[in-house]
DNA sequence: TACATTTGTATCGTACACGATATAATTGTA
DNA sequence: TACAATTATATCGTGTACGATACAAATGTA
């Protein structure tokens, strides 16, 4: 091999990139009996923090784009989970409420992310360790979503 | 808040999956001009590492399935960056040889391992920093890989 | 050697992601 | 106040991901 930077196991983003696929997939288990989606149960995070919110607020918290979320969320609203209603001030903007079913879920979803990360974990790698790695991809993330200049 | 393991900041996965995106987002200007998507890209760094390969060989090395992998070969294929043929020995299996335009990108992709590293790098992120979160991202990639027992 | 099992790919359906584009409502400005 | 620019959302097309299923070739076994 001439060229040693071009080797998979010598890049960065490919364990990024794989690990990001698995954990959702560690998901799959707690979320289906819910009826969500991963990217659907993000949704729902930003909600239970903070219902009532436009489409935009939402794109923001998850740094999506809106051609993502306006059809995740039209799933969404066919499953009963949150009703979408143009707001009378701005006749632009989408307001996203959750229904009694998407507010009930939050209970049933508590226990997930204890699970999850129980689910997750190695034995060779402490809970020190999941933290920086936490504080590292925070950091990160914080600087990749930022607009150049 | 009445459920603070719920909030979305509180959550280890979702800078994974941001990060993950932001990433391959920063790939794009890179491998546009090669007319590759960051998916492709990885195929063309096991086809460079180790040419003449079956499509399973491909999987493994990605962990990604044969429904994923399967379709985007025809695409490169397509593009005639690669051929595929049934082998001899085993009629189940594909081969998948790069093409002379397949073989020749890989000169035209030497720099961007090193262009993309500067251009997802912080300052406020150093070297050791990152060389850190690339083993502990490996270390997890294996565990969640292996199959439980 | 028949025949069940396994293996390697392919296909189908659904759900993201995202670039490009469209459109209506609002805002800024001459 | 007309009208250009901006904002919020929606739609379209393409390319992944992945569960489920199908199927032919190869392998294991009675």
């Amino acid at each position: 091999m001439d060229k040693p930077e071009l080797l998979l196991e010598n890049q960065l983003c490919f364990p990024i990139y794989s690990v990001s696929r698995l954990i959702t997939q560690a998901y799959q288990p707690y979320l289906e009996p819910l009826g969500l989606t991963y990217p659907q149960y993000l949704v729902m995070l930003v909600l239970w923090e903070n219902d009532g919110v436009s489409i935009n607020h939402i794109t923001r918290k998850l740094l999506l784009n809106t051609n993502t979320v306006s059809p995740l969320l039209k799933r969404m609203e066919s499953q009963s989970l949150l009703q979408r209603k143009r707001s009378e001030q701005d006749e632009r903007t989408v307001i996203i409420k959750l229904t009694k079913k998407g507010n009930a879920l939050k209970n049933e979803a508590s226990e997930i992310p204890h699970n999850l990360l129980a689910a997750v974990s190695s034995e060779n790698m402490s809970a020190e360790e999941v933290n920086q790695l936490k504080n590292t991809l925070c950091k990160w993330m914080d600087a990749l979503s930022k607009p150049k200049q």
